[in-house]
DNA sequence: AAGTGGTCTAGACCACATT
DNA sequence: ATGTGGTCTAGACCACTTA
């Protein structure tokens, strides 16, 4: 299979040699060396071909399938997947992110940002706080291209975070903030549902009152399962879609 | 760690070692043996303990920690998550399923089932066919606990499951009449918006008109990436949440 | 120093597909 | 008969954390 030799890995560098693997598959998917439904170089044809153990080379393809990239059928290979199955769908992205690949320009109105010291019950037990003044809020109306997408009010720990009422939230990335003082979120949990936009919300989203809008409710977590934000989202019905990938559980017991 | 010895694990038997482990593991964690933030056999041990390499430990654990149920901290060990990131969201489920799950009593109204010659364009290219006359459309009151909690409107190809016109779609999941079919359902796309009921809509849902909906548009795939069916669902605003996980990738080349 | 997860190797046998 | 993915082994070295 052209496009892989022994040079395109390097086996001293720091990251893993799998890692390396995937992003050489990953680009001869991306710039169409592999086109969809076309069955994938093989397990042993990755190996031999760049010097690597067969099980180094099936963890990289594991990895592209997880993703959606791939998929295989035993006995007969690894095919690449139609593209609309690939999409980024269900990562955990900021709305800085979210708006860039849905190709808008993202922005921010910052409404407040302060010790908060009236937080429902609800958000108090989420965040594993009991007392007041132990979260800050941030209220933002943030925009895409200029108007108003949504209406966000998060809610953080002000322990992990007390040098946040410092920071320029009008511009910036709140998740970039985070990363750049190293608290690296891993997962969140979101519920959603339609609902109204109230008199005041519709004039901040600039929409008529009564209109739809879709209530986001968010929980970040870090990667040791701390819970660090508590978001609630209010979205115009009109401008924002939620798109994620579901997938199917094998049965237990070695039924499937 | 005692709970786990040689006989748990059977090597001759068709299920695969590793997710008899998978199994095992999980019972630990449900039966509350193994509590939430303790941490869990290492590798190690229960590759020791159970008689099995290090690898096939590693493998079972790595599945629960993809599915949410442990996480890893490299250098000190596997701990148990938190239940609540560990709740099947994002799993692909039928309306039968989803509201068992809610605890609710699922049922159906059938409101059309036939060969459906006007469908949208958009439907027709999603499902891969040109022509009228090749899917088969169903349409659905579907019920919680008696009460209405969606419309829902699916089109499924006609080559494919011929057979349903025949089937009995009041009382039934048609996913569990894929399934025994051999229908292997593997992936759902989804989108979802908020929207307000039209006139005829919040008849039949019994709601006053103009109320908040959640509009969910979902194409489901088969194992093989074909995909098997187009679904336009319409929930009540005030009845129905949504609920999914949202993961981080990883970055590429150590960048950040 | 000892234990942990993260990565990697070089083999192996199996069931299944294709030729 | 050959090739494929699926599974499994019995080691190994690394960076990291904890004691």
């Amino acid at each position: 299979m052209r496009g892989l030799s022994r040079g395109d890995v390097n086996k001293d560098g720091s990251t893993p040699i799998y890692s390396q693997v995937e992003a050489l598959i990953l680009d001869m998917i991306e710039t169409g060396k592999l086109s969809t439904g076309e069955r994938a170089p093989s397990e042993r044809e990755v190996a031999t071909s760049l010097g690597i153990s067969r099980m180094t080379a099936r963890a990289a393809i594991s990895k592209l399938v997880s993703d959606g990239y791939l998929h295989t059928v035993a006995g007969k290979g690894t095919f690449v997947s139609d593209p609309k199955l690939r999409q980024d769908l269900l990562e955990l992205t900021s709305f800085t992110e979210d708006m860039l690949r849905r190709g808008l320009r993202p922005g921010a109105r910052l409404l407040g940002l302060e010790v908060a010291d009236q937080v429902p019950l609800k958000v108090r037990r989420t965040m594993g706080v009991s007392g007041d003044s132990e979260l800050i809020s941030v209220r933002r109306l943030r925009t895409a291209d200029g108007r108003p997408m949504c209406l966000e009010t998060s809610y953080l720990p002000r322990a992990k975070v007390p040098w946040l009422l410092e920071e320029d939230l009008q511009s910036g990335s709140l998740y970039r903030i985070l990363e750049s003082r190293s608290i690296e979120l891993a997962k969140a949990e979101e519920h959603l549902e339609a609902t109204l936009a109230t008199e005041e919300e519709s004039e901040l989203l600039t929409v008529p009152a009564g209109s739809p809008a879709l209530l986001i409710e968010r929980i970040t977590y870090t990667d040791r399962d701390e819970p660090i934000e508590y978001v609630k989202s209010l979205y115009r019905g009109d401008r924002y879609r939620f798109s994620a990938m579901l997938f199917k559980k094998r049965k237990k017991g070695g039924g499937s």
